[in-house]
DNA sequence: TGTACATCAGTGAACGCGCGTTCACTGATGTAC
DNA sequence: TGTACATCAGTGAACGCGCGTTCACTGATGTAC
C-alpha cells in the first residue's frame, strides 16, 4: 500500500504550477477527517500521486507546505464570512450570520481548523501583525459589530473588544465540539445565536 | 546528547511504583513549554533518566501514558477551582473565580492543556459520559452555575445551558492566547469578567 | 548461621517503519539555426 | 526540412534519524529451610 492512489499525467508544458494547486488541495483533502493524523510530505505526495521529491518544486520544505495550506483556508472563510454578511439584512443579523458562517467552517473542516490553530503555526518569517493569518477574517467581523454597535469611529474600540469575546466564544464552540465528539451538545444555532445575543447586549447591570 | 538528563537511584524493593509517579511528573514537565512537540515514550523515559522499556513496566503503550498523563491533571484542574470557589463568598463571585481558575490553569500549562482536549484523547475503553476526563471539572462549574441562578432543581437545565456558553468562552479564551501569542490580547481578568458578566445576564431583550 | 532460590526493579541491543531531505537522473517538448 | 540543444516537469534511490515495541537478560534484595 505504498502505491500511489491515482495515476497522475504529467502536465503539460507550462501548467507546472498546477501541481502546487493539487498539492494544497490534496493536503486539504487529507485534513478533513478530524482524526487525521498530522500532516506529514509522503503522505500529502501519495494522495496527489507524485514522488515525494516532487513537492520540493513548489515548496522550500514541509514547515512551508503546511504554512501555505492554513493560509490559503483563512481566505476561504474569509469569503464564506461575507457570503453570509450579504445574505442578511440587518446589522443584528449580519454578525449572527458571520458568527454561524465562522463555525459550519470549522465544523465543516475539522482536521483543517487544527491546523489553522495549531500551535506554533510554522511562520515564513517575523510577520507583522497585519499578516496575520486570520487577521481579515477577524477584522471583517469587527466592522460588522462596529456597524451594530452604530457610533462610527468611536465605537472601534468597544467593537474590538467585543469580537474578541465572540470570537473566543466561536473558536470555543468549534473547537470542543471537534475534541468533545461524544458531549451532549444542544444544537449548534440555537448556542451561537444565544451566546452572541449575550456578548452583544449593551453592558448588564 | 540521547544521554538521561540526571542520573536515576534504581527505587528500593517494594517501592517499584514511584516510579510511574515519576514518569507522569517527567510527562507533565515536558509539556508545559508551550511549543512542546508531541509527546514521545522515548523523550518521557530520557527525562525521567531512565530506559525506554523500564516505561513499559506501568503502561502498557504510549496511548496509555498519554491518556493517564491528561486526565491526572484533569483532577488538578477540579482542585484548583474548588481551591478558588472556597475563597469567594458570593455565588457571583464563585463562578468567576471559577472561571479565572480555568484560565490561569490552562496558560500556565499550555502544552498540557492542549493534550487534555487534544483530538483524539486516546480513549482506555469506550468510557461512559460520566468517566468523561473533564466531566467533574465541568460538573462543579455548573454547580455553581445552578446557585448563581437560584431557583434549586428547575434551574439546572438553565444552568447547563449557561455553563456550556461559560466553558467556550473559557476554552476559547485559553487556547487563542496560546496559540496566537502575538496577537494585542487586553489583560485576562478584564476579559473573563467581561465575558461571564454578559453570559450570565438574564436573558437580554 | 549459611545458602539456595524467588522476586523485584529495572537494562541494552535489536527490529522494522515512516519520516524529511539530497542528489543525480530521465524523458518529453519546444526552439534556434 | 532536419537536427542539436535547452528547458520543463517531474522521478528513484539513498541517507540518517527517532520512533514504538519486543526480547532475553542483570543484579540487588529479600525469604525459606
Amino acid at each position: 500500500m505504498t502505491e500511489q492512489k491515482t495515476q497522475r499525467k504529467r502536465n503539460p508544458r507550462g501548467q507546472g504550477e498546477r501541481l502546487r494547486d493539487d498539492i494544497i488541495a490534496s493536503a486539504s483533502r487529507l485534513l478533513a477527517d478530524p482524526t487525521s493524523p498530522p500532516l506529514t510530505l509522503r503522505a500529502v505526495a501519495r494522495e496527489v500521486g507524485v514522488a515525494a521529491t516532487s513537492v520540493y518544486l513548489h515548496f522550500d520544505d514541509i514547515d512551508s507546505l503546511v504554512f501555505t495550506v492554513a493560509d490559503s483556508h483563512f481566505g476561504e472563510l474569509v469569503r464564506m464570512q461575507e457570503e453570509a454578511r450579504d445574505k442578511a439584512d440587518t446589522p443584528y443579523d449580519q454578525v449572527l450570520a458571520m458568527s454561524m458562517a465562522y463555525c459550519e467552517f470549522g465544523l465543516a473542516n475539522p482536521g483543517l481548523y487544527q491546523v489553522m490553530f495549531a500551535n506554533p503555526l510554522p511562520l515564513p518569517e517575523p510577520a507583522t501583525a497585519d499578516q496575520m493569518p486570520g487577521r481579515a477574517a477577524f477584522q471583517a467581523r469587527r466592522d460588522a459589530v462596529a456597524a451594530y454597535l452604530g457610533g462610527g469611529e468611536s465605537s472601534i474600540p468597544e467593537a474590538f473588544r467585543i469580537t474578541l469575546l465572540i470570537w473566543q466564544q466561536l473558536h470555543g464552540t468549534v473547537s470542543l465540539r471537534i475534541s468533545r465528539p461524544q458531549f451532549p451538545w444542544p444544537p449548534l444555532e440555537a448556542t451561537v445565536t444565544d451566546a452572541v445575543n449575550r456578548l452583544l447586549a449593551v453592558t448588564p447591570p
